[in-house]
DNA sequence: TAGATTGTTAATCGATTAACAATC
DNA sequence: TAGATTGTTAATCGATTAACAATC
């Protein structure tokens, strides 16, 4: 397979639209479709052709023209480009509700993720296992990750505890942290931190609501005392 | 108080940092101050402090030289803006592990949404209740959500399924649609829909390790944010 | 007053989109 | 061949950042 040499920079627009372009493939590499150009992907997603083609440029996959690009190929690059082709262990801190929810999603493997234990310093939940995967205290974490070669943290803990979950993971070698806590984070440079905030896109959704509701009067003219 | 004139079109990043700034502010508020300047958010989260204050200018807030702007007054606004004022209520499709955290996750209320109840196809999940809401059969949405006036729909069936979810929402009237299914949807004009794709995030986290542990290409960093 | 900060306009930067030749 | 599609360069658009006068 001939790859062509690939661009130095990669958005993070185009990074968090290859996994878009990804499942769509597998769905199509399970069809049996052999072939996919740009312009079919594209309008898929409403997005522009070209921004596609752009975009598919980073995995050093080359197209033929009148046919459009090999979909398995495709898959296999975005898939090493994504590093989702094997899964790096992870740790999770924070044995709530919301971890939890990412304890049972198995799916994460798919993407690269293997969670295989969590911690909480609740001596209550300290012992049982949630599905399957056991939740330790925080006291064990730091050699283990380390005899383990963890490479991912993830931080579901309430907002004022975030910061020092993440220097224990920091401290304990690992190097790359996804963030579920809506709290501003300090890292030591050369660590990854990725903030994947719920409630931004909350804001999003729940700011187009009441401005669709309030339609034709708008916040633009108001410059009434509030009282 | 008086309030400026609003700028007409907000965007999304704008939108996005707003939540960023309402939880520093609650903060402050809590520990009793009362003024904060651009500057001093600006640097607490390594923005440029022009970005703050274009960002603050969407709340209609006015500052005051050499002092600020009042705590109280960002958050009432941002609040307001945000439309987490008065939580709307929302009806969540597929009752799996992630619906199941999402119920249990209270904290919602803080940001605009109440999650009343759930509905999934199967039988066996039918007529049990999650952190106290009940499970309900699909074909119970439609007329439940006109009689309740449901505004928001949540999907967190599996990417298969996630389109007829949607679509039996938006027939049901819901204007509004947070999806968690990684699936392009196809929306009809006057639906909002906002997609909260975990796997996104994760592909620039899992991206970024794969690139640090093989050193040597450069990556653009400029919208990686730097919290 | 002096100087930090607001509010605003201009410059810069990067991402998206348009244009088009090369190709199959 | 004819025409759809790739690959690439140029133009456009929008967001971020810089500059600076007004203000307290």
């Amino acid at each position: 397979m001939l790859l062509k040499e690939k661009p130095v920079v990669v958005s993070r627009s185009t990074l968090k639209r290859l996994p878009l372009y990804l499942h769509l493939l597998e769905v199509l590499l399970a069809q049996g479709v052999e072939h996919v150009s740009c312009t079919q992907i594209a309008k898929e997603f409403d997005f522009d052709p070209t921004q596609v083609r752009k975009d598919l440029e980073v995995t050093g996959e080359v197209g033929t023209a009148r046919i459009g690009f090999r979909v398995a190929g495709l898959v296999d690059s975005i898939k090493e480009f994504l590093g989702w082709n094997n899964a790096h262990d992870a740790f999770l801190v924070g044995a709530g509700n919301l971890g939890k929810a990412l304890l049972g999603y198995h799916d994460f493997e798919k993407y690269g993720l293997n969670i295989v234990a969590a911690f909480d310093k609740d001596p209550r939940k300290v012992g049982s296992r949630i599905f399957g995967k056991e939740v330790l205290p925080l006291n064990k974490l730091p050699n283990l990750a380390k005899r383990m070669h963890i490479h991912i943290g993830i931080v579901t803990v309430p907002a004022e505890h975030a910061q020092s979950a993440l220097d224990l993971m920091v401290g304990a070698g690992i190097m790359a942290i996804w963030n579920f806590a809506p709290a501003p984070l300090r890292i030591p440079s050369g660590v990854i931190l990725e903030n994947a905030r719920l409630t931004q896109s909350l804001a999003v959704l729940t700011n187009n609501l009441i401005r669709h509701s309030n339609q034709g009067e708008t916040y633009a003219n108001r410059d009434v005392p509030k009282i």
